[in-house]
Formats: C-alpha cells, sequence, structure tokens
DNA sequence: CTTCATGCAAACTGTTTGCAGAGAC
DNA sequence: GTCTCTGCAAACAGTTTGCATGAAG
C-alpha cells in the first residue's frame, strides 16, 4: 500500500484486490471536481450537483478505502470531521492557515525549506528521545479571516 | 478575558461575573490532580475517584467556561474529541508528539528558540498575504510509540 | 429573592456496523 | 458463481440543549 499519485488510482485498486465500481469512480471524479478539503456531506452534495446518489455509508467507506490506498489525505482541522484531499505528487507538503470561524482553509507553501530542515530535525530528536515512529507532522496556524472578523 | 495563571481563577470567575459553585471548585482540583490531557470522560472517572459526583453536562459547561477564561487549554489531537490541559505561565509553549494508536501525548519543547523565530516569521507573512489575524498554532508529529509497533 | 448553575432526559452530529440484496470479475 | 460492494436502518460516541430544580450572592 504505497502512496501513489492519484492518477494510479485504478491500479492501486486492482493491486490490492478492490473492484472498480461506479461508486468509486463517481466519488473520485468529484473529489477532483471539487478540490479544497471537503468532508464527507460536501462530497455528497458535490455528487448530487451532477445527479450522483451514493449513499453516506459508501462515501465513508470508500473515503476510507482511498486514505488506505494514499490516494487521499486525511485532515482533522478541528471542527470535529473529517475532511479529506486528493493526494498528488506536488502537493505532497505543504501547511495550513484556518479560519476558526467559517473554518475556510488556505493552505501555503512559502518557507518550506526552513520548516522542512527545521521540522527533519525536530523530528530526529523525538524519534531518539521517546523512540516513536514518526509519520507525519502538521503545522497549522489558527485565527480570523478579514470577513469574519467583521 | 485575559488569560491568567490558574491560580487566580477564583477572581477570574468573579471578575467576569461567574459563581463560585462546588462543582467548579471540585473539577479544578480534579484538573490540578490528574494532569495530562484528559477528555471529558477521564475527568469524570477521576471525579468519581475522590467520590464527587458531577453531571457531565456540567463538566462540559465547565470546560468550555475555563476554557473562555483562559484558565484551560482545549485541543483536539485527531480522536475527535476535546482534550484539556491547565493554562499555567510555565507550560505556555510547548508542542506534542501522538501516538496514534494509544493517544499518549508527549509534550516536548526542545529547539523552541528555533522553533518560535521561524514561527514568529511565517506568522507575520501569513497575516500580511492573507489579512488573517493569526491566534495560535499547533506543531504537532504524529507517529507509533515503542509499545504500539510491537 | 434574584440570578445563575446544575442535572436529567432528549436531541444532535459525524461516523460506524449488521445485514440482505446487487454488482464486479 | 463467488466474493466484494452497496445502501438502508440502527447503533454509537461525544457533545449540546431545554427545562425544572437548587444553590450562590
Amino acid at each position: 500500500m504505497r502512496r501513489r499519485g492519484f492518477r494510479n488510482w485504478e491500479n492501486s485498486l486492482k493491486e490490492n484486490g478492490y473492484k472498480l465500481t461506479n461508486p468509486r469512480k463517481t466519488i473520485l471524479e468529484a473529489l477532483e471536481r471539487r478540490g479544497g478539503h471537503p468532508n464527507a456531506r460536501e462530497i455528497l452534495l458535490e455528487l448530487s450537483r451532477k445527479n450522483s446518489e451514493i449513499g453516506l455509508t459508501t462515501i465513508y467507506r470508500t473515503l476510507d478505502l482511498f486514505v488506505k490506498l494514499g490516494i487521499l489525505k486525511r485532515y482533522d482541522f478541528g471542527d470535529r470531521q473529517n475532511r479529506y484531499e486528493l493526494f498528488s505528487e506536488d502537493n505532497e507538503h505543504h501547511h495550513h492557515l484556518i479560519c476558526k470561524k467559517c473554518i475556510k482553509v488556505i493552505e501555503y507553501d512559502d518557507f518550506l525549506d526552513e520548516e522542512t530542515t527545521l521540522i527533519k530535525k525536530i523530528e530526529k530528536m523525538l524519534t531518539e528521545k521517546y523512540d516513536f515512529v514518526i509519520d507525519k507532522h502538521e503545522l497549522t496556524f489558527y485565527g480570523y479571516c478579514k470577513n469574519c472578523r467583521k
């Protein structure tokens, strides 16, 4: 279950013994169309725009599967829901700036080199000091956007 | 509603027109005793050890209030629950290392100077570029601890 | 004695599970 | 044909809300 760009998602399914079904295709298309960081209900909404009726249960199960296969990334921005983003080579590393009121999410990748250097250093230290295998990190800034400050 | 060390929490209540009640006292004591990053149910448990019976509803409302008054910090470590930690002068700034399996949370404060410098820089850039008022940030590493890797 | 706090029951939200029927291979 | 996938209904967990009672000031 290695990570791979979502262009190969069909192979990724087959290689791992999963079936290529209509709901799965449709959900992936919806994710590509919509972009951003939708939650399950927002994906349902995007589907219904194209008159695709897929049960919420299937959506949850498909999202889980896609995360497991490395097709999607799962985020939790502190509003008690899972949000999803297609994984691709070129969005591998960005961080987030989130408005606590409207949950607008801005991705930024400035200072990435400096960040990466420091984070690698911290990761190494933490791994040794606490005997952890580190998997991922998240650097997130929270605040209020222009609109929500009024 | 300024932040203040939790030693002044009684004043903080009074100044803001809230009553000094037994449940509030008891919950604060439980938080001091327990330490760590308990969720609501774990606080209930800590209370029951000392035979304090307080309704979950009251616990939630008290925690909300304490967060609002700056007595507590609220965290979300991605397990879909709120967790709380007493705020005090000397734990103002640490980051977290979390085991995704057992949700053990390690606080670390190594590299803090370097981190702070970089984070201030990023914060400034984000504030200007996106017109955000930034409130807080979180740098969190996720992985698996020694025990959970077996 | 007024106002705010408490606690119960019920509601709510996002998510998960059991199970029978449908679809992929 | 077999085995996985789907979708409905029901369960679930954490949290919130309405409302009558109780305690603080």
